[in-house]
DNA sequence: CATGCCTATTTCCTATAGGATCTTCAATAT
DNA sequence: ATATTGAAGATCCTATAGGAAATAGGCATG
């Protein structure tokens, strides 16, 4: 995410790098986020906002702006005169309609990219070898019972990587931001199912199947090898709902 | 402590039935959503802060606020350190694009309807027979050549009212939500389009056909019917949009 | 002992003020 | 005549202060 401002240091010479004109609310906005998604905060949790203030040093008018930009992603509530709280975790028809929505959306977005142009195949193979040898790692790990925090998180981010390959390609700022929006949805869910990551071995069997469907040059086939995938991740995430 | 709240929710009835408690921020972002949807203010028009803070009375925190959230929807654009601008009209491609997305998003959700419960189907044929009775009244005001925007107004409102009968029936919050927020794109399209309403009697037979096509109990008609309306206004948008 | 009421503190919400930045407009040099 | 430069005005952005509401705790009462 960092790479383009990486790159501009690397031509300049760093010169400008402080230049950055995006407001302080947009920073505010981040570092509450990365708040939230690292799940320090537990969901009901009260978010005061000169507190916040006082611990980001701002003036508590840029993070009352983040806060009503996080109204909107869902990861937050408000009630009047009362202020912000976490949202509360997603129980389990929420968690159906967040993948009936997911379905819709990823099922769409491999139609719109189907007949699938070259360099977005190539994409998607590099992405799936990153999901796959963090996944391994993953699984090793498993095997000695240790659960690292960052090694989650960065499978997560692997697997989210690879889906937004398919989104970016699809050539829908609409249904590219509805995404988005169901990602911070998704993220919450992964910490309230919170057991880790089971189906690494199922995940890298059904991404190397869409490839395959994207090279196959059949018209039907990456919409369908999708389909399989995320009602997939459905049964097994609701399961494990279900279990707790 | 919860249990006697609603205990007193009980007994009161319908007592307290207007006291919201609403904030200031929201009745600010009531207003200029209203302004803009009114189409009074063209696009790429500057929306000064305090002067919208001075027009309504109050101070530049609550429209500060007003803002943020309208700017998630898409209907204004910000720029850092130069402040927010009437969002622009749409172009072709985008027109593309928000059908694409809309055909998306009806088309679930007639499926998710299907098989249709009474009900539903009730409120289905009250909202047609509210559509097609303004939609009646525009074609008899378009032979007398006076194209008066409140009726076309209306129009809109009941063509809105009739899709909003099958979204909120598909029970799920996301796929809604999403819905709402290509609404207001929606009416930012008709405007820049600006010809009026020219398609009202399609319109009418489309939606006679999916109020038919959910009473047949055929699983499939639904979804058919909807993406056929959808598709029929898509190309007839476009049209007129390759005119101008 | 349970319940209702009252007060104090904390927090949110709004208003106002000052510093930084952009835009506009006129004047000047080429 | 055109482009550049400079300053004035307006606007945005942030910080601080005061009023209003909600929460927590203590106290009186049935």
């Amino acid at each position: 995410m960092l790479s383009s401002a990486a790159d501009e240091a690397d031509v300049l010479g760093g010169l400008n790098a402080t230049f950055e004109r995006r407001g302080l609310r947009d920073h505010v906005y981040d570092s509450i986020l990365q708040l939230l998604l690292s799940g320090e905060v537990p969901p009901g949790s009260r978010l005061s906002i000169d507190t916040i203030a006082r611990r980001l040093t701002v003036s508590p008018t840029p993070v009352r702006e983040a806060m009503v930009q996080l109204e909107r992603t869902g990861l937050v509530t408000r009630e009047a005169l009362k202020g912000y709280r976490v949202a509360p975790p997603l129980n389990t028809s929420q968690l159906a309609e967040l993948f009936e929505a997911r379905l819709m959306l990823e099922t769409t977005a491999a139609r719109l990219t189907t007949p699938a142009r070259p360099p977005m195949i190539d994409e998607l193979r590099a992405a799936e070898d990153q999901h796959r040898s963090i996944g391994e790692a993953v699984i090793g790990a498993m095997g000695s019972g240790s659960a690292d925090v960052a090694l989650t998180a960065a499978y997560f981010a692997a697997d989210a990587a690879f889906h937004r390959v398919v989104f970016r390609h699809c050539r829908n700022h609409y249904i590219q931001e509805m995404s988005e929006g169901l990602g911070a949805q998704l993220h919450r869910m992964r910490q309230s199912v919170q057991h880790g990551v089971t189906d690494v071995r199922e995940a890298i069997a059904e991404h190397d199947a869409i490839v395959a469907a994207y090279e196959s040059q059949d018209a039907a086939a990456p919409e369908a090898a999708m389909r399989l995938h995320i009602e997939g991740v459905r049964s097994r995430s609701l399961d494990i709902a279900d279990q707790s």
